[in-house]
DNA sequence: CATGAATGAGTCTTCATTCAT
DNA sequence: AATGAATGAAGACTCATTCAT
């Protein structure tokens, strides 16, 4: 489904590197796990979590279960390192957006981070979906891990921590606007996955920001 | 390992089919069903939808497998009946609040509903947790169904609808705020769990009115 | 291989058991549990305790694969219990032997000893020879468990303790001894196994006995 | 990694094929497997023959698989060769004692025999326990083959052959005399296995000895 | 009807072996 | 010739579902 471990993909990966932080073989490597990890996002978004056959994925990779196996020591193993892997890419997004040092006014700042987060969303929306969705409950039981959600929200807090700092934002019920924002964010991904749009959700961010700050009334 | 067959919430559910005669027999039947979903409902919050294992229903009912089999004709039906039932519930609630000819004004009427959702939740958590954040994968390839998100949103835009034509509620963007909401209160559910809070959820309802109604910004 | 759990055996169980130490049920799942322990002995036998595969034994015994493992936690524990089986029976034959309070000399005590011995060979030579080859080396690792060899050693040497008492052993290295008769004992089977020869082996004990007792010095 | 391709073993090796030239890559080669050999051992020992892996072989031997895989041609090979040194090892060993021309009486003889096994035990404790615990049941199907137990009941056989002529032996019962031998052997070695003796079982020749000739008899 | 043991298809995982570099 | 990543056949184990009692 997501094709071989071809060509194609190599060059590039090799192009990039070259320079030489690792060795011929070490870029291999890591164009084989990205090209396992890419196949095992459509496996885990076609079928959820626990529907996700190994040999499923290792096929959509175009390797065999047991290179698959060479790469992550098992299959929750290979979902968790999908897992952080966006994670990582998400917080980072955001914290960019939150750097200390921010002069501009809170409204801006605010539709930037809705931005990331639905931009985000369109670029892995069906890994997504199903993180926001089952993560809680698929990892429950595992070692409490890192968790999407839980940090998005600490990134919110911290967000909506400026906001009030900018006198942007009402301190009072305050502590509930994170999880308000996050939610709004997540209501606007369930439209999608419902209707099944397919138009960037990015676009809605003003919409968000406009709803967030001055709600829905008249 | 006999069990739960309880009489609580019989009474309950005979007056949902009472005005029939409901023979002995029937309503033995209808006893065991209701132990059965019960139970169903603690295993499947507690392990979730692909965890929880038939026997373990059974065992939870104090039944046996075979028994349940007699019941429902399979698994996934199983968990089909228990989300109907609860989706019946909410739909309920919300169709209460939302009856025609509601004079009164936007606001206590909005309050009313977020009320509804949030004191089911409280009610029913952990699985109105899954139902919300499973269903749809779960469900998926599954026969298009009855959705509990789904059915929830469809009443949030009625009750957008009806602010819009009680002039509370601005009509550009309207299309998004009913999912806003929905969003808003899954993300106030997602709060509690994560912080795993036991307080009831649904005193929150007038922050989420305000909310809802002039955003957090100041 | 061993047949099914049919009614031959079936209507023996029965009519043994009948008095009523165990209701119709239980007798059904003995006779199934002895009919999976009877296969398993073949098939260990035969393939030796790594080859053997779980489903050849279940097939060997007439049963599913799900069945052995309803009555065996998994493949290590069926062997264990088979080992367990075996060594208990053995262990009984010698105890029985070594009763306290006997007042026959120690010549026919000894010979009694090891046709004990040498017929439980002649009853389980194929699974013995195993345990007797592979326990150890198979067990490694396994919490420390019953050991075959090491029972009947400690009933050797309770035996050579007699035979001191009874002023027929000389005391003088009679710390070898003991593992001296089982080694004289596990050669005689050895023996059997390389020349494949199928007389019972109990036919031997006076032979032994009277090496034992003389050695082969003329 | 790299590891143990030592000198030590070399010199005696070489003296073995020494009469020809060996290149010095033959030699190479040589050593290689040597160490390979040796490695083996040490797996095989620890895990028994169907634990050990062959990952786990090469890289005790400070090599790669595909290098095992180039001096053996597989798994079991490795593991024939390995034996098969063993076996050769003993079985020159014991043939030095019974060179024929032994005008020695026959008691030393007997006890240069014991000594010579046992001191092999002390040198390969672990393979040798293996050996011939599990040879017969590994071997189960291969070809027919070499068999360390066979050659050594073969040279005991001969030896108290010897035994008979030189009228020290009685010959009623003499065919099982050479199995019983070798069992007080290994019930030495089971011993020192069970209690976890580590001093030199050679010691124990002289015990063995008289306990063959004159019995436990008082 | 209730029971729960039996069933066996379906999965994960291991590891001997190959082969491109 | 050495390397070690890739391969995939094989095997242990689970659990939804059936059905004889």
């Amino acid at each position: 489904m997501q094709g071989r471990i071809g060509a194609g993909s190599l060059s590039h990966e090799m192009s990039v590197s070259s320079s030489g932080e690792g060795s011929l073989k070490e870029r291999f490597r890591e164009t084989a796990r990205l090209a396992i990890l890419d196949a095992a996002e459509g496996i885990f978004a076609a079928h959820g979590f626990d529907g996700a056959r190994v040999d499923d994925i290792a096929a959509a990779a175009g390797v065999s279960v047991g290179t698959l196996y060479n790469y992550f020591g098992d299959r929750q193993q290979l979902l968790l390192a999908l897992l952080e892997r966006r994670r990582q890419e998400v917080v980072a997004r955001l914290d960019e957006v939150l750097r200390p040092g921010q002069e501009e006014p809170f409204s801006p700042l605010l539709e930037r981070f809705v931005r990331a987060l639905l931009s985000h969303f369109d670029a892995h929306r069906a890994l997504f979906q199903l993180a926001m969705e089952e993560e809680a409950s698929y990892l429950r039981g595992a070692t409490r891990r890192k968790s999407v959600i839980r940090d998005i929200t600490r990134r919110a807090e911290r967000l909506v921590q400026l906001g009030i700092e900018k006198d942007a934002v009402r301190a009072d019920d305050a502590a509930q606007f994170p999880v308000f924002l996050v939610g709004i964010v997540r209501g606007a991904t369930a439209r999608a996955k419902m209707e099944r749009r397919l138009e960037p959700l990015e676009q809605l961010a003003p919409l968000v920001v406009r709803f967030f700050l001055s709600g829905a009334g008249r």
